[in-house]
DNA sequence: ACACAATTCGATGATAAATCGATAATAAAT
DNA sequence: ATTTATTATCGATTTATCATCGAATTGTGT
């Protein structure tokens, strides 16, 4: 602790205030998406087209996945889907924007009660390879497809979407570093790019081999590995935060 | 050295010529593609096409690159391409290809003399990152559209060529370990995941928001963080490897 | 110079994305 | 309960792009 013992105390609440807040526009931004329809019938038939959507682009991958396909799926005409979406770009971008609020969502309800940076750190990250284990079909769609590309990607909420994604890492980074949970971090970006590349490639690696068989095993492995490089004198231990 | 070290020279010099086999082996395996056409101005048209699929395919992505993009940029008609291409998704795979063959024919050539596997392992990912800077736009349409979507991909060519990027990792820590310059490795695809994703990881911000600016230097920062998790305990300085 | 093979490219067909407007369903107003 | 206005649906059509084919052109060996 680098800071006046005095003042710990009031400071540590205002940092948990300053991250709630941060946390909880991330959430609110991506929650409320698409409540433009009137009609009941309409918004069930647009999150129908986004399900089918969802599974037709895991099986036969976006770009070989036909409009055709997509309506066959839903069970309706290939014309209704323009009514929703109005390309097949836009219906791509969409599928993975509303599974990842409701991850963003997830985590915000879970974090509560995490007290040090680094347990949020690790749960953040757990979860995120527990959400994809859940949701195979989205994680084959998310990160074979559209994450890597997101910055050719032309839809502005989708990129900001996924950026979210690290800029919470580097809160968190940043964050605990001030509470005096780890020593100065020369370079967040470096530990941030360790971090997400690796998880990244574990997830990327289960959709593509099915290996590892027990991912949330390895994935809590690896973040034992690679956590502690924020503080390597430290002995975290965080066996007992996950459920 | 858990060896006997009367053994250690001749098995030494075993491990060295497997291993120059098994990279022959991958380098032989891409390096003669496409010698099939017999005139000189048509190898020259297929490469031709090749380059101007690559620019096209970095400036506005695959799926939105039409093939009369492709055959403007390179200055003949439309049907061209097909003389050389069986299809879209065909020129789209041969693109990386061509180049991650001379990814590792550069490799191969590079690590002679180069005597531990710590330093191969070293010198391995540090060039993957210079290959990708020196070839931005190669790296631009391989790490950010094909490499991670490999799987949905059909071509076995281009899929076997990619995999061999990780076979070549796993192969040099096991061999790493069997020499003795490391302790028993648990779960090697654990480590390799952390090196291969980090690294990816790092090329493909680079290639998005063009940070870090000095990727070379940063990806040597990185590889001295991560390598060490072979070795916890060892000191290796590979300062004076890298050129 | 000739025959033969390799290569080129414009015309054309096939497939899938996207549009449009007539019709149907629902909600609102009286 | 009936009419009216709004919202939603879907078949027919248009547009764009991928891909093919074969006649014309170019290169090669004798």
């Amino acid at each position: 602790m680098t800071k006046k013992s005095a003042h710990d105390l009031s400071e540590g609440t205002d940092r948990e205030a300053e991250w709630n807040e941060f946390l909880s526009k991330i959430v609110k931004r991506w929650s409320n998406n698409s409540d433009e329809r009137k009609q009941h019938r309409s918004k069930l038939r647009e999150s129908e087209i986004l399900e089918a959507a969802l599974r037709v682009f895991a099986r036969e991958g976006i770009s070989k996945s036909r409009m055709g396909d997509i309506a066959d799926e839903a069970g309706i005409p290939n014309s209704a889907i323009y009514d929703y979406f109005s390309s097949k770009e836009d219906i791509a971008y969409k599928v993975p924007i509303s599974k990842l609020a409701a991850f963003y969502a997830s985590y915000s309800e879970r974090v509560q009660g995490v007290e040090s940076f680094y347990e949020k750190l690790y749960l953040y990250l757990w979860l995120s390879v527990d959400f994809s284990r859940k949701n195979p079909l989205w994680a084959r769609v998310l990160y074979l497809e559209v994450w890597p590309s997101v910055a050719l990607v032309e839809d502005p909420d989708l990129r900001k979407c996924i950026d979210d994604f690290s800029r919470i890492i580097l809160f968190l980074i940043r964050e605990g570093e001030a509470a005096g949970e780890w020593p100065h971090v020369e370079n967040p970006y470096e530990i941030s790019a360790i971090l997400v590349g690796s998880i990244n490639q574990m997830i990327i690696t289960r959709a593509l081999y099915l290996k590892p068989r027990n991912i949330t095993k390895a994935s809590e492995s690896m973040l034992k590995r690679l956590l502690p490089l924020l503080n390597p004198y430290a002995n975290h231990n965080s066996n007992a935060l996950i459920p």
